[in-house]
Formats: C-alpha cells, sequence, structure tokens
DNA sequence: GACTGTGAAGCCATTCACAGCT
DNA sequence: AGCTGTGAATGGCTTCACAGTC
C-alpha cells in the first residue's frame, strides 16, 4: 500500500463499486473477480485493482476477492462506517425528490430537515421531514450534528445559503445543485451537481456523429 | 482550428461558460476576456482559451470576446440551435422533479410526456405532461420525433426501458439516473448521472482530512 | 498594453504486461 | 491454472509561456 495522492475518479469508482457489490452480496455470492467487478459496473479489470491497490492488497492471488469483506474495506475507505446528518436546503422539487430519495438513506445519509424561505412551506411536512426556515438553520446545524448541506434553491440564493453553512462552523461538505460557482474557504468541501451539463454533452455526442 | 479529439471535460465546460454568458449577455455586457469567463465559472483563463481554440478562434487579440457572439458558437457546437424533444420515463419523485426543472425547458430540451408504468398515475398529469404507459412509448417516440429520453425509474427496470427506447430507432441519446450499468448499442449516446456517488466522494474527502 | 491562440512541457490517469501468490 | 498487485509505458488533459494581433 502506497500513500500517494488518490485520483478524484478512482473514489467515484469506488463509490460504485461499493454499491455493485452490495448488490452482488444479496444474491450470497462469496467470491468475485477485478473482471467480474469490471464488468458490473462498466470498467477494466486492470482499473479495478489498480483502484483497490491505492488503499491496500484486498484479494487473494489466483481467488479474487471475498464480496463482503471487499465491500466492508471500500466503505471504510469512503466514510461510510457511520451514517452522516444531512439537511437540505429548498423545498422546491429537486428537494423533494431528493429528501425522499432512498439512495441516500440506503448509503448512510440521513436527512434530517429542510429549510426554505417560504413561509407557505415552513412548519409543513415534507415527505416526513419537517421544513423549517433559513433563519433557523444555524441554530439547527449546531444542535444536530449536521456535517453536510445540500443546497437546492435556485441560482440567485446559493450563495447567501452556503455563507449562512460556513459561518456554522460544523458543516464540512455541500452538495450544491444551483448552477453557479460558490464562493466558499477550502477547507469546507464542495461539489457541484450540473444536470443541465449532462444533458448538452449528450447533444454534443449525438449532433457529432 | 484543428479537427483534434476533444476532451470531454472541454465539452462539460462549454455548457457550463454558455450558461455563464447567457447571465452576462442578459446585464447588456458586450466584451469578455477568457479571465473574466475562468473567474465566473471557477476555472482559468488558458483552459478557458484552449477549450474555445479546438472549435475556431472566436476572440479578438487584446480586446476578448464578444459576449453574444461566443454563446451563439457554442450553443452552435453544442446542438443547442434547435429544440430538442425529450420524454421522461418514471413518474416518480426524480421524474417529478426533472419535469418541472427550469433549466431543461431554458436551455433548449422539451419535456413532453412521461411514462410510468403504475396504472394509477396514467391518464394523470404531471406538473401540466402527460403521463402515458409505458405500452405507448415506442410509438410516441416516432410520432413525436423525440430524440432524448431521460430514465428515472428504480434501477431494476432500467434496462426493460431502455431496451424499448433502442427499439424505436428514433432515440439517439438516453439519460440514466438509475444507478445501473445499462447495455445499450453504441451508436446511442448515453449518459449516466449517479446522485450518490457525489455524496460518497463528499464524505471521502470530508474524511481524508 | 492588453489579451488571444498555441506549441511545448508538465502532470495525471489509464492501460499494459508480467512477476508473484494460492 | 487463475487471478492479484504493480512498475513501466502510454495516452490524454492541463498549465505554461510567449509569439501574434489589435
Amino acid at each position: 500500500m502506497k500513500e500517494l495522492k488518490i485520483p478524484e475518479a478512482t473514489v467515484s469508482r469506488l463509490s460504485v463499486y461499493s454499491r455493485y457489490l452490495t448488490g452482488v452480496e444479496k444474491q450470497g455470492i462469496v467470491n468475485i473477480s477485478s473482471g467480474e467487478i469490471a464488468e458490473g459496473v462498466g470498467g477494466t479489470p486492470a482499473q479495478v485493482r489498480k483502484d483497490l491497490a491505492y488503499f491496500g492488497e484486498f484479494g487473494t492471488r489466483g481467488v479474487g476477492y471475498n464480496v463482503k469483506q471487499l465491500n466492508h474495506e471500500i466503505m471504510g475507505i469512503l466514510g461510510l462506517k457511520k451514517r452522516w446528518n444531512v439537511i437540505l436546503i429548498g423545498a422546491g422539487n429537486l428537494g423533494s425528490a431528493l429528501s425522499q430519495y432512498r439512495g441516500f438513506q440506503e448509503r448512510g445519509f440521513n436527512i434530517i430537515a429542510v429549510f426554505d424561505n417560504d413561509m407557505n412551506k415552513v412548519g409543513l411536512k415534507l415527505n416526513g421531514l419537517p421544513i423549517y426556515a433559513v433563519s433557523q438553520m444555524a441554530e439547527f446545524v449546531d444542535k444536530n450534528d449536521v456535517s453536510i448541506g445540500i443546497i437546492t434553491v435556485p441560482a440567485e440564493y446559493a450563495q447567501d445559503i452556503a455563507d449562512i453553512l460556513v459561518e456554522t462552523q460544523n458543516i464540512k461538505g455541500i452538495l450544491n445543485f444551483a448552477p453557479v460557482v460558490l464562493t466558499i474557504p477550502e477547507e469546507i468541501e464542495v461539489r457541484d451537481v450540473d444536470l443541465t451539463v449532462n444533458l448538452e454533452v449528450l447533444s454534443y455526442n449525438i449532433e457529432k456523429k
């Protein structure tokens, strides 16, 4: 095992491997080769082995990997052995969809509250989750050990929300769905999810032909 | 201008540049430098110039780029001068969110119908869009010149939906939100959007520190 | 003086190919 | 024989640095 710089693409793939392995595990399969994993996730065997080798020697030569054990290792690497408390800001359509998204729960992310500035929504529930006013957000974050915020407000409000989250000193990461670049101190992790970019790359690739 | 292989990352960034320029254009700004674009989208000036240079010489030395003209060029490159007819398969939460998502409309993607196999939903409207049965999908695609399908069904049904879309001979691209690898003939473009991967990379980056 | 366009250099990620275990 | 782990080779993307143009 080497303590090298890990490619971000490797980390993304580990996440995919882990979800795939979770499914395989449920089927009761005990061992799996890099080739089988590659097949299952749409990659190459060499890539799978290289990705895993950044973090240790998890396999057995001639045999492959123990599914359960490997998945456990990967989840440890990704920080998924514990559960994360997450809040969602923006009770619009996308926020509503994400608040109910099974995948987050299944992978250890508990969305515990939703925040919005629309006073018609505040006090109501969104898929069983309480909706609070943004003015209550900082206090809530600190009291409830929230470390990740998901921003699904319109672009023009995203920076304001980010500023409040940063101030809490508890938030360590932000998943931003607003199509705007956030200015955030670098000790806080930010990832942008851009839904239209994906459609536009598709459009480009189609037209190119 | 060279007809080289274009990095996919470049295409993604062009999409971001274009959306940014659309905003700048609305402010009535006429010219912009690579440095200003970089600032606006969170990149570097050299990157911006290199990305654009793959497709032509759009700027003026000493001056910069004409905002409106550059945006028009980029939209042409991305295939966004026309509008695309899009259908959405899966009238669940995520589908509902996407069907209403402004960003798609604004960028030239018309979602014209939603399909679902839940007979309690079929016949109803989702944010003003008709919900049809999946059995009607192939016919609809061919009659309405639909070229892109957005899959938001659970993982276990995604391949079946993809198979139907492929059969239509009209669909040219698929945006897949199901966390599963689709088997698709290579003449059809596929892009996967994986929501949990982003959260897990965030988790990894937070833990790493 | 300001800013683009671009070859060259540098850096990062993927693929290859094989030694090393079981 | 089968499959992992990994240095080396390759390929691709980004950054640098400067010539070219206005």
